[in-house]
DNA sequence: CCGGGATAGCGAAACGTTTCGCATCCAACT
DNA sequence: AGTTGGATGCGAAACGTTTCGCTATCCCGG
């Protein structure tokens, strides 16, 4: 059986508050040599200090809570949980917190599911990439316990932290038409995320502003995911009257774009400029490079989790944010090809 | 305040223990109506269960902790980490289990450090790729919590889940050697982790049991990162008498050595085979895609978080597993070129 | 010589649960 | 009628801490 603070105390023959109080340096001062002589008691039992009573007292775990998005299987393996985890490790390391991770997140009755999450293991959560008709955060926001989102919130009064959609789909939007491409199909994500929802409406937006062709057909979901990229550019690109350029939500579709294009013996950059959303790390290590919008979600995380420890610490809440994302111009996009031009 | 099991008893004039039979459906009955009534109090309360104190009692608090490898920076965006932590929250999901990241596993003093593995927030430990020094699972195993370590470990009686990393070896170098290449170069990752200490040694012998050329200087650490790889390349590359093969300790490091033959002007596969180890996701995606050994790290992730489990459930501790490996084989790999062979 | 503020230390309450021991009651056996 | 035993419910201990209230001692200045 482990050794406890009480076990200290009677070795030594002292008050359990007086060990307390050693072994912290606590509120009240104690003699060096029973200072001395309690730390080394302790050595000698292996004692280690329980922090679930600690912390039921104390009202404080120093872990942040994280509530992955229910949208991917293998969460893990998407590369916008990956950013934005690392950014919440890095900073909660900082912060000299622990993360803690909470599955079944999307197979939980929603109640079941708020008890988990406040249950007092952590101080604070950071929901990344909820879906905007998530009933959590209404359940979540009647307690005390501050959190934050990493990507847009359908809801005003979230501390919420994410990219300005509108100015990266501009970005796309203008170096493709910069490059002379008029006609231009874009694959959206999942219509549940808030972030997937503005691209779309900015594209369309961009599309009518620019005057540029974009038939109804040449807009459709893709699931932020590789395979359904594949699918859904496979269908556009096998008709004859096909786009010069395609506008991905993120990276990973574009990939299945690139694949497509390939099996389909179409030249990238030549007859089909793609860009994605992200910049994930493998952006760079694709052949053709992927022209991309980065988004930077580890300073979006990091300033994510900052955020809810300042609170967590007492600070009064301040506002989220919305950072602006930047071109990153590789190889996949290049003028449209003259034929294709003039054939359509 | 958030409402207690106390406030329930109160509400209904009712004792506390009654309150948590009702809710708990405990280890005593309690009348359909009470249960009822219970709930429904519960409900406009607003009573959330504290699992802290729970936890307290039962000594289980349904957590798997996980302590990273420390020879990262940005450690969630290692790709092995990833997958290890991929597999693990899975497995972690089906055992209905939540999963808690450990920081400052490097900065922490050894001795501070166990205090939080300790600490009783959660019921098992795993470590992910440990270096072989490290004073830790000295220090765990002295206490009863259930660990597991994904990778090599340096000692006996760890529960380890690693794959077998000579026969892994031994593919990649039969496969180059099958191909015809007699000069092949590695590059190892970090001497800390057994892993790479075992692929090194597996990889010597391989070069002298089939009789193959390899001067001790194409045998160079690379870190297990991308920019190491790319350095050592460049130098083992960059002189006159090169290796026709080079073999990656991980995929990584073979994507720095693809870079590196782009700058040097030397051409994948025809002037130059690669091979890594892992096969992570990228490895499919870069050009020329990556010839690699696929290691089963998510299996073997699920393997050891479903082991520690089990052991927390009662069960007797049982072994730890080695599992093979697969070669695949992509587009780095190629019969070395004539040229190349003759003026060596 | 005395008052007063540190200093030292103890005991107990509190945090929110689970669960054991005990008491009561009523129905059903023998 | 007496015994058994399940159902029902209460009170209290326990988990391992932190911290408050209290008392006692000591040293120092007036």
């Amino acid at each position: 059986m482990a050794a406890t603070i009480k076990d200290i105390a009677r070795a030594l023959n002292i008050s359990v508050s007086t060990v307390s109080y050693a072994l912290n340096g606590g509120p009240r001062s104690v003699p060096d040599h029973v200072k001395e002589s309690v730390h080394r008691v302790a050595k000698e039992l292996g004692y280690r200090p329980n922090r679930l009573a600690r912390s039921l007292i104390t009202r404080r775990t120093h872990t942040i809570g994280i509530v992955p998005s229910t949208t991917h299987r293998d969460i893990v393996l998407s590369p916008f949980l990956q950013g934005a985890l690392n950014g919440i490790v890095n900073e909660a390391e900082a912060q000299h917190h622990d993360v803690l991770i909470f599955t079944r997140c999307d197979q939980l009755e929603v109640s079941t599911l708020a008890d988990q999450l406040l249950d007092g293991r952590v101080d604070c959560l950071i929901f990344v990439a909820i879906p905007s008709n998530s009933p959590l955060l209404d359940l979540v926001r009647e307690y005390r316990i501050p959190y934050a989102t990493i990507s847009s919130a359908n809801f005003d009064d979230v501390l919420q932290f994410s990219c300005d959609n509108a100015q990266g789909v501009g970005l796309a939007i203008e170096h493709l038409a910069g490059l002379g491409h008029t006609r231009i199909a874009h694959l959206s994500g999942i219509p549940l995320l808030q972030d997937s929802i503005l691209r779309e409406q900015a594209f369309r937006s961009e599309v009518t502003s620019r005057g540029l062709y974009c038939p109804e057909d040449w807009i459709r979901e893709a699931g932020f995911v590789w395979h359904k990229g594949y699918d859904q550019a496979m269908q556009i690109l096998g008709s004859e009257d096909r786009p010069t350029a395609i506008f991905c939500a993120n990276d990973e579709i574009a990939f299945g774009v690139l694949r497509a294009a390939k099996s389909l013996g179409i030249s990238v950059p030549e007859e089909l400029s793609v860009v994605g959303f992200d910049d994930v790390t493998v952006a760079e290590l694709v052949t053709p490079g992927l022209t991309t919008i980065r988004q930077p979600i580890s300073e979006l995380a990091t300033l994510a989790t900052r955020a809810v420890v300042e609170i967590v610490n007492g600070s009064i809440a301040g506002n989220g944010q919305t950072l602006p994302n930047r071109l990153v111009v590789r190889s996949s996009t290049a003028p449209p090809c003259r034929e294709l031009i003039a054939s359509s």
